[in-house]
DNA sequence: TCAAAAGTGTTCAGTGTACACCCATGG
DNA sequence: CCATGGGTGTACACTGAACACTTTTGA
C-alpha cells in the first residue's frame, strides 16, 4: 500500500500543519473551519492548515498559514499531536503536525468571513480528511490543560471580569462551578490581579476588572 | 537559509522518529542510547530512531526501528512531540516525531548490547542532533504523566511488590514518599490487586505480589 | 421598581500528611 | 541474632464542597 502522490504538487511536501483554533462566545466553545473544494472534498469544512516550507519550523508554518488564511496574528499556539495515518489525505502521503490555537473572541471581528465559519464545538459537521479526529483530540487536550494550567487566559480579553472567567471555565470544563468557591480558588493560586477599573454599561452592578498576573504557562491544579 | 539535502539518501525522507526509551533499575531512571558514527557526529551517543517509510505510520516506524536496533518488542509507546528546527540535522531538513517508550527492566537482558547504553537520566552526556532537548522534554512529560496516570505500570514487571512500585514513583517524581500514605493512596484509587503470591528469596519478610488492575491508561490525580 | 449579575463567609466532610513499631525472612 | 525491607493505624491540618443574601446598576 505505498503512497501515490499523483496529481499533486505534493511531491516533496509531505509535511503539513493544521490548526484547531478555539474561541469562546455566546456561551459556547467554537472551532474555526474553512471551506474546502477539491476533487476529493467538494464543499466541505476543514481545519485551516497547509504545507510546511523547507525553511520554516512547524511553529512558523502554523502561524503563517493562520495569518494568510484568517488574518489572525500573534495567537497563542501549542503543538497538539502529529497525525500520520497513511491514507489521511487522498492525494497521497501527508503527515500533519496539528496545533491548538486560542483566540479571545474580541479579536475575531477582523476575520475575513468568506468561507470561514466559527462552528460550535458540540455541533461539528463531518469534516474533510481526518479533521474530526484532530478536533476530538484537541478538545480532550484543551479540557485537560485548562484544568491544570492558566492557558485559559488566551481565550479572554486583556481585562475581564471574574464572571467572564468563570463562564469560560464552565464552558470548557462542561460543568457548573460555585461562584464563591471559584473566587476563593482563583485568588488562592493568584492567577489574577485587580486592575482597579470597573466594567460599566451593563444592567447590573459593575464588576471589577482583572488581568492575569502571569502570562507564562503555570501548571497548577485548578478546578 | 534553505536546507541542503546534499550527500544523503534523504531526498524524500524528511520524516523520522526518535525514541526516548526509559527503564528503571539500580534506583535510577535510565535512557537508552545508541552510538552514532557519521561525518557529523563521530563516536557520539544518540537516541535510537530512523526514517519513516512511506507506507508506515509514525507509530509503526518507532516500533520497527526499536525492534531492529535494540530487539525490544511490544513496548509501551506514546507520542511525545514533533521537533522541526531547521538545522537539527546537519545533513538536511529532517523533522522528527519523538516518542516515549517504557520498558520493564526485567526485559532489557535481551538487548543486543553492542553500541547500546542504558545511561542514567541524570548523567546524560552531550548527545548528537537535538537529542538532549528531546530527552529533556521526555523527562518532563514522563514525570507529569506518572503523576496523574497509571503509566508507571509499564516500567514494572507483571507482578511486583508495593516496595518496588513505591521506589519507581520516588525515582521518577524525585521525592520520598511515606510508605503508609502511599499504600493508602494506591489502594484507594485501586490501581493494583493482590495476586495472592508472595515474593521469596529475599533477606527480609516476604512481600505480597500485586498486578495492575487496569492495563488501560487511567487519568487519576495520584501523588 | 424590577431584572440581572456582582460580591461576600461559614460550616462540614473528606483527603493529605505526619509519624513508630512489630514481622518474616536470609545470611 | 542481625540486617533488611514488609506491613499496619491514628490524629491533625487542610482543602474542597455546599450554601443565601445584599449590592449596584440600567432599563
Amino acid at each position: 500500500m505505498p503512497n501515490t502522490l499523483k496529481k499533486s504538487k505534493l511531491r516533496f511536501a509531505v509535511l503539513a500543519t493544521d490548526s484547531v483554533v478555539f474561541t469562546v462566545f455566546n456561551d459556547s466553545l467554537h472551532v474555526l473551519l474553512m471551506e474546502v473544494n477539491t476533487p476529493d472534498f467538494s464543499n466541505m469544512w476543514a481545519l485551516p492548515g497547509g504545507l510546511i516550507n523547507p525553511d520554516e519550523t512547524a511553529d512558523d508554518s502554523v502561524k503563517r498559514h493562520l495569518e494568510e488564511k484568517t488574518g489572525l496574528k500573534d495567537t497563542y499556539t501549542e503543538q497538539l499531536y502529529t497525525f500520520s495515518s497513511i491514507d489521511r489525505d487522498p492525494r497521497g502521503r501527508v503527515v500533519s503536525v496539528a496545533y491548538i490555537c486560542l483566540v479571545a473572541s474580541g479579536r475575531i471581528k477582523s476575520l475575513k468571513t468568506e468561507k470561514l465559519w466559527w462552528c460550535p464545538a458540540e455541533k461539528l459537521p463531518g469534516l474533510a480528511y481526518d479533521h474530526n479526529e484532530i478536533v476530538h483530540t484537541a478538545l480532550e487536550r484543551l479540557e485537560a490543560r485548562v484544568g491544570y494550567t492558566n492557558v485559559i487566559q488566551h481565550l479572554l480579553a486583556k481585562e475581564f471580569t471574574l464572571g467572564e472567567l468563570q463562564r469560560a471555565y464552565e464552558i470548557i470544563l462542561k460543568h457548573p462551578i460555585d461562584k464563591r468557591n471559584f473566587r476563593k480558588k482563583i485568588f488562592s493560586v493568584d492567577f489574577v490581579k485587580k486592575t482597579g477599573k470597573k466594567q460599566r454599561g451593563e444592567a447590573h452592578r459593575p464588576a471589577d476588572l482583572y488581568t492575569f498576573s502571569d502570562s507564562n504557562i503555570r501548571i497548577i491544579e485548578v478546578l
